[in-house]
DNA sequence: GCTTGGACAACTGTATGCAATATCGACGGC
DNA sequence: GCCGTCGATATTGCATACAGTTGTCCAAGC
């Protein structure tokens, strides 16, 4: 253990984290850790219920452990990492019994979102569209480029629920979605589903052109479902 | 993510603020900090827009900064106060939007669950039906007891969700619905309001006993729509 | 009178030292 | 050989010092 970090000065040295500072500097060292740490999570780097040490992280991120911890608490308050008192943080651990409840509040909360957006018919339906058709072609080669979908179908979901005039509703759904487990979703889906899901996307923009909120709901409904079901298929998942 | 759920329970003495150090000693500066200050967002002490310094706080509170900062960030976190950078936190305000908003999502949660308690059949509905009958008595009076329907009636939509099966459903709907708008809601009824309301306990009770989650659900809209109806008439939230 | 510049004050953001606590291994008793 | 206890170590929890930022107030210039 060294007697002192000159790390610990910001800017005096850029060493293997300059990548990470200017990636997402919003000058606040407290909100570059969280968009680190949330990052390494969401993509899988770091494992479920792997230890998430203040000291290491502090280090790794060439801040002090405050802004550390704050990010750890603003994850803990998110649900993606659960903190033990005197213990530490530690990465959440999801099981297919997540997948289901996480699914089963999307049937309910994204058909309804889609239904309030074709109603109230401000959806920005050539975004959606545009983003529909690069899923499209993201989709159609022989190796479906998931790391492009993934964003691109967030964004998606996101508008639309957006559109829906309820704000609430859009932090509900990303604060629940917002989890290892669904946001590499496609990286699980067969070809069929790939196309299927394709398929829904168009057809929604659709509905929404159309101002049919009952055709909005429903497509969103089957989206959702198959989803799902494709999920269900896959036994990647750790089951208890 | 989930000890501010029952923090609505009215076991929290109030007092000078001091007291709470050695009363409620939870061990963790951080988690009495949270919970003092959430508790005056809740009850109307604190008024919207108020600005929560952090020295202030911790001189009240008896702790440094760091606990409050933590405490304050959570609260950022659950959208009871707004965080400025470099400027401060704020308390919240709220309008009839955030109202409809609110209510509007419960209209679908809230049955939606509703539904599911029935259904499963594992609601404790004898704690229901006391919860049920302990607000017959506190609203039947001459002049109701408000502060002793509050925590009831929150419990007792909470116990319904929690049979539900879905723990997610749970915090979602209380991390919209613990915000001082709604949980003084009751103050703002009128006595017909108040009445069907409790009418309406004693119903879902019903619904939950003959397992019918059609009949749950359609109650539980009712309940929630009637609730809605009855604040909108009142007129003492701020338009914007 | 109105605008503008600058110093000041208040407050937040960050770093770091110290105390408290949990974990794990070693040692001694049974 | 096994179990309980004690101590070393690692790590969090809290306090405090310091740096950076923002808003304000006042005075000087137009």
């Amino acid at each position: 253990m060294d007697s002192h970090l000159d790390a610990a000065t910001p800017g005096a040295s850029d060493g293997p984290v300059a990548a990470i500072a200017d990636a997402t500097d919003s000058g606040r060292a407290a909100d570059r850790a969280y968009t680190a740490i949330r990052h390494q999570i969401l993509t899988g780097e770091r494992d479920g219920g792997e230890w998430l040490r203040e000291t290491d992280l502090s280090m790794a991120l060439g801040v002090s452990r405050t802004p550390v911890r704050e990010a750890l608490r603003r994850l803990a308050a998110e649900g993606l990492v659960s903190h033990e008192r005197n213990r530490g943080v530690r990465v959440q651990n999801w099981s297919s019994h997540d997948l289901d409840e996480i699914f089963s509040l999307r049937t309910v909360l994204e058909p309804w979102g889609s239904a309030l957006a074709a109603e109230r018919g401000v959806a920005d339906t050539d975004e959606l569209d545009d983003l529909a058709n690069r899923m499209d072609r993201a989709a159609s080669g022989p190796t479906p480029d998931v790391e492009l979908i993934t964003p691109l179908n967030n964004r998606f979901h996101r508008l639309i629920l957006e559109a829906s005039g309820n704000s609430r509703l859009v932090t509900l759904v990303a604060s629940v979605v917002d989890v290892p487990l669904v946001s590499r979703t496609f990286s699980r889906y067969g070809p069929e589903s790939l196309r299927r899901s394709v398929a829904h996307h168009h057809e929604i923009v659709s509905a929404l052109r159309a101002h049919d909120p009952i055709w909005a709901e429903s497509v969103m409904r089957s989206h959702v479902r198959s989803a799902w079901a494709a999920l269900r298929a896959d036994d990647s998942i750790a089951q208890d």
